[in-house]
DNA sequence: CCCCAACCTG
DNA sequence: CAGGTTGGGG
């Protein structure tokens, strides 16, 4: 399946673009809207649940409940891209649709089109007789969709199709949720929440559960009960409307109309999660509006560049430093798109959105092909069960998506290097081979395994851009194509040495994986391309390198790996990774400052 | 045929 | 990391 469409923000786009991996040649990546029909499929809902202006008619609170409802409404949409055929796979792992043999096929690996994805359903059915019971009777499918889509955070499931996946929730998700929990849905939810890190707070979480396994009993309880319901209600409004209400503080903030920004930030941070619900609507809902945005360049600063990375730390991870789990609570403060300057402390934001409603918004990745960890049981196995929540968005800069594209060229990175001042005469003098030469020398090579950060698979234009020192010609080119190579090589059997010592280790969901800058495996990748450690890795060939070793480790947990080219697809699935090189790499002089050093 | 990428060796 | 080989693709 495309893999794509599991990191894709934008199912839309990710259809849309699926056609055209994205450049690798670092030019720059118009990041166009070109894809975004979103018809706003959800529209619809939302009517139906805030419509009566009369019903909460408190400004306040009105404004509160609508962003819950909104919240909400998003899980409710929930498209949950399922892979048909994934299911099953949890249960019999070891047969895999060996089915489509292809052969060493280098390029595409039979790539199924994107699920069509139906559209999106909506529930909202109201009358208008006993208004409040009707109220009643949604909040209770609200909270047991949060419910069910926290659980389902956890979840190893892939997204499936981009596009389809917002609509196409439906039928899948119900699947799993009845396959995912008993009767008693509740009981390991609470759990869950418990565990979870960013989420909401102990307390709330409490009352969260609670409320919803109480008001199931209350169903037959009369009056009496009813009103213990509103209470229970309330607080849980309250509880969810405090989270939300602390993230629109945040973004308030933001000059701009507070609600568009909301609601980029909102897609900024669930760029991977075609799956969820509620990112797709968010994103669908908005995108228009927040693609225009990103197309200015407003490339001011450094934006929402690491904000999380330190958040992380804390790894309770029981084993070995090597991936970790995410802990924490939110989905990067990424998408520089939405990001305003502020971000850093937006950690806040991140986190109270991985949390509450958003909890969910972390977890689908790329293609979770292999549902085969359940929820409740993946849970129970760890401690670290919330680390699944945290959403490895391929955000920022480079991400191949046009719309989160964009912040390239202000990385931040590069940083680290120190620029001799002498100038690059000086440099060049000090160094054993000018630039005159045509000659591959040390210094290129360095910037070479530096590009990789960025680069997995340069194209051949793409090198002669930013080694303009170089004369290329069929020798120095295919040396060059063959050290990215040689890299990928590496690069690529540490993923695989990780993802089977993790199984090895019994973990069962992949999300578990992330390569943090403390890990092991990111050690044995940073001596290897970043030695002198010159550099400042970029967040986002963590992202990449997180996203690898989850390919890896859902193959060789189905037991694809017995397929002789097994590796294809994930290589296609990195290879539209690639992300734009800081311009700082096309100074010509950069290779022999790296020498340099 | 040529180019390229993965693989395998050293 | 370089060489050489294999295999797919245009």
């Amino acid at each position: 399946m495309d893999p794509n469409s599991g990191l894709l923000a934008h199912p839309s786009q990710a259809c849309s673009h699926r056609a055209e991996p994205c450049m690798e040649d670092g030019g720059s990546p118009a990041p166009g809207e070109q894809g975004r029909h979103s018809p706003f499929p959800w529209t619809q809902a939302p009517s139906s649940s805030l419509a009566d202006p009369d019903w909460f008619w408190d400004e306040h609170v009105q404004a509160k409940r609508a962003r819950v409802e909104t919240i909400v409404r998003g899980m409710c949409l929930s498209p949950n891209p399922l892979v048909p055929g994934s299911a099953p796979a949890r249960d019999s792992p070891c047969c895999p649709e060996k089915a489509q043999e292809r052969k060493r096929k280098q390029s595409l690996p039979a790539q199924q089109g994107p699920l069509r994805p139906g559209p999106a359903g909506d529930r909202g059915s109201r009358k208008g007789s006993p208004r409040v019971r009707e109220q009643l009777h949604l909040l209770k499918q609200q909270l047991r969709h949060l419910q069910e889509h926290l659980l389902q955070a956890a979840e190893p499931r892939r997204a499936q199709e981009g596009p389809g996946g917002c609509d196409t929730g439906t039928g899948p998700l119900r699947v799993k949720q009845m396959n995912g929990y008993g009767s008693q849905p509740w009981a390991m939810d609470s759990d869950h929440l418990q565990g979870s890190s960013g989420a909401l707070s102990r307390v709330e979480k409490q009352t969260v559960s609670e409320v919803t396994y109480q008001s199931e009993e209350a169903r037959f309880l009369p009056s009496g009960a009813r009103a213990l319901l509103v209470i229970l209600k309330k607080e849980l409004t309250g509880a969810i409307s405090q989270a939300v209400d602390s993230v629109l503080q945040k973004l308030l903030l933001d000059p701009p109309g507070p609600l568009t920004q909301l609601s980029r930030r909102f897609q900024g941070l669930v760029p991977d999660e075609p799956s969820s619900p509620e990112a797709g609507a968010w994103k669908d809902q908005l995108s228009p509006a927040a693609l225009p945005r990103r197309a200015q360049p407003q490339v001011g600063g450094p934006l929402g560049n690491l904000p999380l990375a330190k958040a992380l730390d804390s790894p309770r991870f029981p084993v070995s430093p090597r991936m970790l789990p995410k802990p924490y609570p939110g989905p990067p403060a990424n998408c520089p798109l939405t990001v305003p300057a502020h971000v850093q402390e937006d950690q806040t934001v991140s986190q109270l959105l991985g949390q509450g409603p958003g909890g969910h918004w972390s977890s689908s990745l790329p293609q979770d092909s292999s549902p085969q960890s359940h929820p409740s049981s993946e849970a129970a196995l760890r401690p670290w069960g919330a680390a699944t929540l945290r959403p490895l968005a391929l955000s920022r800069q480079q991400c191949p998506w046009p719309f989160m594209a964009s912040c390239l060229e202000r990385l931040p990175i590069i940083p680290s290097v120190k620029m001799e001042q002498g100038g690059p005469q000086a440099a060049m003098d000090a160094l054993p081979f000018s630039s005159a030469h045509e000659g591959l020398n040390p210094g290129h090579l360095k910037k070479a395994k530096l590009m990789f950060f960025f680069t997995r698979y340069p194209s051949s234009n793409l090198l002669k851009a930013y080694f303009p020192d170089v004369q290329f010609n069929r020798c120095i080119t295919s040396q060059m194509i063959k050290w990215f190579s040689n890299f990928r090589e590496f690069y690529y059997i540490q993923m695989e040495k990780f993802a089977r010592q993790a199984i090895s280790e019994g973990v069962t969901n992949p999300k578990m994986l992330v390569v943090l800058r403390d890990s092991e495996l990111f050690r044995a990748l940073n001596m290897h391309y970043n030695k002198g450690n010159d550099f400042e890795v970029p967040d986002c060939f963590l992202e990449i390198a997180s996203l690898t070793l989850q390919e890896f480790f859902r193959a060789v947990s189905a037991g694809k790996d017995s397929d002789p080219s097994w590796k294809k697809p994930i290589y296609k699935i990195i290879s539209k990774l690639d992300s734009d090189i800081p311009e700082i790499f096309k100074s010509s002089s950069y290779a022999q400052e790296l020498f340099r050093n």
